[in-house]
DNA sequence: CGGGTCAAAAGGCATT
DNA sequence: AATGCCTTTTGACCCG
């Protein structure tokens, strides 16, 4: 079995994509990006498809010193996982049960990886959220200029393009 | 290599 | 009991 695709980032690329040639900066990243994905979605496509994540590290089977401490261990999402989970973020923030269920299979996932995913993400928004109004406060109360702001802002993260999908109201003013 | 950051997963407590 | 939010733990990755 191949390893697992990891993904390098979560951002959302149809997003950055959208934002269209700002900077050749952005783009030269976006195109980046894209090609990461595209070669992971191949890879995803070749392969039979990804195993099931599992929750927790299932080695040392049969061991008394396993029941000890169970180690915790972190699956790394796929692109293509992600993006669908994004995707399906974008629509809607909270799943039923159901819906969950039929998204978990669909992307291979158990339940639970699904429903935790949707957690840190609604909270992770709430953070972004609660980020960018106190930028926009910061930079208006110090008089900055928002797009010197905000392109300083790109070069200083820009190893971080996930950060990039801030939903604040600062951004439409800045594109 | 050490420190910082992000994100998956678990823990704790509240709500329904 | 299931699920929510928030915090903490953990591991991977990046940078200087």
């Amino acid at each position: 079995m191949s390893d697992p695709v990891k993904p390098r980032t979560s951002f959302l690329i149809e997003d950055i994509l959208s934002l269209k040639d700002n900077t050749t900066f952005v783009g030269k990243c976006c195109t980046q990006a894209k090609e990461e994905w595209q070669a992971d979605v191949k890879r995803l496509h070749e392969s039979t498809f990804v195993e099931r994540t599992a929750s927790l590290d299932t080695s040392c089977p049969g061991t008394s010193e396993a029941a000890e401490k169970p180690k915790r261990s972190r699956a790394a999402f796929t692109h293509l996982q992600v993006l669908e989970l994004e995707k399906k973020f974008n629509h809607q923030k909270y799943l039923s049960a159901s819906e969950r269920a039929q998204l978990a299979d669909v992307l291979r996932l158990s339940e639970t990886q699904v429903k935790i995913w949707f957690q840190n993400r609604r909270y992770k928004t709430k953070r972004k959220q609660q980020a960018s109004e106190f930028l926009q406060d910061a930079y208006k109360a110090d008089g900055l200029d928002p797009v010197v702001f905000f392109d300083s802002f790109c070069r200083a993260y820009q190893y971080r393009p996930y950060l990039w999908d801030y939903g604040g109201a600062w951004r439409p003013a800045l594109w």
